[in-house]
DNA sequence: TTGCTCCTCACGTCACGTGAGGTGGC
DNA sequence: TTGCTCCTCACGTCACGTGAGGTGGC
């Protein structure tokens, strides 16, 4: 019979630790002193205590632990845990190995003394969104604004109200002798988005974003007339970090639009997926 | 001004997280309805959560992000956080991708039907130990626990007890023609160690054996005349692991030797490194 | 008046570590 | 009697998630 010091210092844990497993029924010892509380593990434990130290080197929780050696496991539910936990294990080590690479990143600006990025550039999801939109095409792009307001205009005419930001959305074709098109899309609801297109003539049109599962983000501060080096820094940042721009439409988000352009703020989104 | 379901549905976070962030003095919003508690924050602030967010993607935690973002941080000071939490994810996908080693032969193992394997292999340190031995030589081998008893009995009579479990010690040399020497040793206090080794006419030995890092251990229940086919699991488990086996001693630490031999427990520990 | 939005506690998570305050056996 | 060992709470960790119970504005 040994004390839980001794029996600590054998299984090289802590004895608080010993408490613990006690407490929750991993690992209870040969004998409690009824009068003292003292605890009292045999030499045998140890193997128990290896076992426990063993799994728990793999990564498992003392959940399952308790599950494996205190219940009978069949090994068809053991090699399943074991499983999964790899898989666990192998998504982890990935989000980790590219958190190191893009501290790498981070480091080698650091360097080059740009100290504090006031880019900043983060992954999200887009949900999936019906609006209306009106198509732009290049040579009228410088009025584009104005193309805005007479949508906005109309909508109020119509009373429907704008559920969401207003949205620029970009398209570019492979095709070198077909030029990149822009719409205005504005969010509103599905139905008053229908009736609103069967009133327009044409030249509205119902606009049904697919959700996005992944989208680069960057804040654009200033006129969205010269966003050039805000792309710029998040197509450097997409190819540094290994991603690749997918199919979906490029998003401008304008997220504020009151007073002088250079106080607009728009938030810029690229649909990316993992290189590779 | 945005409400904190508008502004945390634009940063993609839960609204909970933002009430966190504000009670952490990590970002404040921009004005607290005196009356009401209701938070509002500008559309400006979204750059500082986006920030929040990469850094929050690079594995940092909030104290450090508060630093960074609330507290002039020099950009030294940033690089030394940066190049720090990269060393701790480093040293933590080595481990995660151990265990995913460990986890892979773990089910080899199971697919080979030997489902629930009863050796338990684990990793220790080994403390520093002072001890009094006896050498024995490959011929008396099968005496060495008359030995063992000798040197008890022998300590028992100048009344010095044991400190812990006896150990047997074993040395191999790379020079084949030399055998495998044997020792038992008794760790006992040092200054009794010195006494007794001084009194007893060059046949105890004064037996320090210093702190190791990394022994690998496994239980042996039985006879320790048999344990060729624990010794061989531990071995494999070594090899698997990719560990080599250094030039400290091998130990079997008696930890149970009453009674029977089959009633014997002993803790064999090789000292290993990490291979390459 | 009825929902709706937002609020503030309080508790849980995971595997212990760290005291505080108290007790039996030498 | 004095240490020593061991005991049982209780609280902290980290970044929130999940209710419970309550309130102002339409």
């Amino acid at each position: 019979m040994l004390k839980i010091r001794d029996f600590a210092r054998l299984g090289e844990v802590s004895m608080v630790t010993l408490r613990h497993y006690d407490e929750i029924g991993l690992l209870k010892p040969d004998y409690v002193d009824p009068d003292t509380g003292y605890r009292f593990y045999t030499i045998d434990q140890l193997s128990q205590l290896h076992r426990i130290l063993a799994l728990k080197d793999l990564g498992l929780g003392l959940a399952q632990i308790i599950k494996i050696t205190n219940e009978g496991l069949s090994p068809q539910a053991l090699q399943g845990m074991l499983r999964l936990r790899q898989a666990e294990l192998q998504q982890r080590v990935q989000t980790e190995q590219e958190q190191i690479a893009r501290i790498e990143a981070r480091l080698q600006d650091l360097e080059q003394g740009c100290h504090m990025p006031t880019y900043e550039i983060i992954l999200k999801t887009a949900r999936p969104i019906t609006a209306v939109s009106r198509r732009i095409s290049p040579v009228e792009i410088t009025h584009k604004w104005d193309y805005a307001n007479a949508l906005l205009a109309l909508m109020k005419q119509y009373g429907i109200k704008p559920i969401d930001h207003l949205l620029l959305l970009y398209e570019e074709f492979e095709d070198e002798n077909r030029e990149s098109e822009l719409q205005i899309a504005i969010p509103v609801e599905r139905s008053k988005a229908i009736a609103l297109v069967e009133k327009s003539d044409g030249y509205v049109e119902l606009c049904e974003l697919p959700a996005v599962p992944i989208m680069a983000s960057i804040l654009h501060h200033g006129s969205p007339y010269t966003t050039f080096k805000t792309l710029q820094v998040l197509g450097t940042w997409i190819e540094t970090n290994k991603y690749t721009i997918t199919g979906d439409l490029r998003r401008g988000i304008s997220l504020q639009r009151t007073g002088e352009l250079d106080g607009y703020i728009t938030e810029i989104q690229f649909p990316v997926k993992k290189s590779l």
